[in-house]
DNA sequence: CTGTTAGCGCATTCAC
DNA sequence: GTGAATGCGCTAACAG
């Protein structure tokens, strides 16, 4: 393959390279740029010392001189382990692609001041932009036309405070139809499984409950309300425990997947005849053979929108691009019903 | 909070803190690095400049002058949208933070043309080193002692031809256990779905199921075997053309997880008391009520392991790094047992 | 304690 | 066609 270049332990430079061919590093560069006004033989010599050399342009250099920025966008998300965020990554990362930026990817954890430390982190070196699911309810460090001034998108949870663009499912008008639907279904009595009400888009999504009941005349029984797990055993538990009511509900809407997990294997031993809904599909949701309405979307669509907005900004004249309205996005969510055929 | 700092358009440099401050840019960069020989009362000017002008020290510049590189390690996965690998980078991103590493994230959609693409412009970024889970059978343009001369580990699957790190299942192992426990528990005819002999885990997954029938003097039956499916409807597809062969499979041993989710909806249908194993765990494969094994490792493991070769190379000496011996560590499997109670 | 000089790797002038 | 000079933003190594 490689002719055995001489394996540099640093890498070559431009100068190595115009040594080499015995030619300025001028016109090396202007090789490098397919610059026409070169001499077909200069040109083959360069071309000859790049290979021998394995010379790559140092593209950190390039876009010192050009005063470029780094052609980097940081994706800051809360947890790359939920498969959410890891499809919203993946829409960020294609459409990043398309338009030659890359991804430089960081995890909080839920955890508000690594956020911030992160974010400090992203802007000194120079992101041209970042896309974030903010872990905390503070974003104040993330205000574009704070210092630091780089664009920057929300995803999944909208700004609290400054104008910022967003990108959100639309999670109160889903709950609500799944909820509807449960309703219509002849259910009075409906249970809600949920995250703490600090979690904005769990917030969301009991309103929408609250309003699709109070649509249906059905009044709202705190008793079958829990809103504060945030693992499937956690969920599990609440569950379990609305289920040993003396009137227990006879469907539960679930507000995440961890909590329609919980909820599944719950009903599954105490009462298999509860129908669930949840929001947020699932693989094997089909298969498991109980009823299930679910709140679907597409995370990855949510990503390519969130970069498409970092885009258009990255893509605006410089001195104008903080200056655009600020946009929201709401992606659309789909009620789906499984094993009630 | 931040008192309205001008929104500079262009970020301020160290010499717009300078003059601001009216002291010389090293008194700055001095500041910054929180050197002692400062007085007291231009370090407070000099703070003062940075806070007003909101002031952020350019890394690529900085990284640039002090011959450093980039900070930046590159991570090139073939599909993030699939749990395993997003696990995967989760790994790697938390080991690369403790680091005080950043991970350049890029997915190649399993096209080999598209990873020699970003490997290249990966190191004309200069990152640090590489991680990558490579697509195709030629990892020529991954051998670090090429030219380009960055530290590459390579995950999930081995290096072919040139000396790589690597970090990988116990592919083989796991297969074979499984297997055997399907032989242990009677089964004389079990049949195997998987991805094409290509993939290079599968192909080893392969050889641990043939190993496991011979070790229990059972003979391969060719018909039982379907290698082609890449996608859960293929492999459902398969599935059902084994089950209605005149003497069907009683067991099914299948690669990856997207040919057990095809087999678990095949079996359902038409043949409920078929009993499957399966490589890779997932979530709710205790709530299916199908009797089900399943070969299971920690996938977060596999990128904290592969982040841990990559900082070792990096941390030794510039010149020796790539002296090193080349190291492959295989992350164990465990064989887990659903629904058999 | 502080400022000046020089240069990381590259590319845009402007000369020749 | 080609090359020399200059500077992107920053910081070691020297002066003062």
């Amino acid at each position: 393959m490689d002719e055995g270049g001489p394996a540099p332990r640093r890498p070559a430079t431009m100068r190595d390279v115009a040594e080499y061919a015995s030619v300025s590093p001028m016109t090396v560069s202007r090789v490098l740029h397919d610059d026409p006004r070169v001499s077909p033989v200069n040109r083959e010599r360069v071309l000859a010392a790049v290979k021998a050399l394995g010379y790559r342009r140092n593209e950190v250099a390039r876009n010192l001189r050009l005063g470029r920025t780094s052609g980097l966008i940081g994706l800051v998300v809360t947890n790359l382990a939920n498969p959410f965020y890891s499809q919203f990554a993946l829409g960020v990362e294609s459409v990043a692609g398309e338009n030659d930026l890359k991804v430089v990817l960081a995890n909080t954890d839920e955890d508000a001041e690594r956020e911030r430390q992160l974010v400090k982190e992203l802007i000194a070196r120079r992101v041209d932009g970042m896309i974030v699911v903010p872990a905390g309810s503070d974003h104040a460090h993330l205000d574009p036309k704070a210092a630091g001034s780089v664009p920057v998108v929300l995803g999944a949870r909208p700004p609290a405070g400054p104008e910022i663009d967003s990108v959100l499912v639309d999670d109160f008008g889903g709950a609500r139809e799944a909820t509807a639907a449960l309703v219509a279904a002849g259910h009075t009595r409906v249970g809600f499984l949920g995250l703490p009400p600090s979690v904005w888009t769990s917030a969301e999504r009991f309103r929408g409950f609250c309003v699709a009941l109070e649509e249906a005349g059905l009044p709202l029984d705190e008793r079958y309300v829990r809103r504060q797990q945030r693992t499937i055993p956690a969920a599990e538990e609440a569950a379990r425990d609305l289920l040993r009511l003396r009137r227990p509900p006879t469907a539960l809407f679930c507000a995440n997947s961890r909590n329609t997990l919980g909820a599944i294997r719950a009903t599954r031993q105490l009462a298999p005849e509860t129908t669930l809904a949840g929001f947020d599909d699932f693989e094997l949701a089909d298969v498991l053979g109980v009823p299930l309405i679910v709140v679907a979307y597409d995370p990855r669509e949510l990503g390519r929108q969130a970069a498409g907005l970092l885009v258009q900004r990255l893509s605006a004249p410089a001195d104008r691009a903080l200056d655009l309205l600020t946009r929201r996005i709401v992606v659309p969510t789909k009620v789906v019903r499984y094993g009630m055929s």
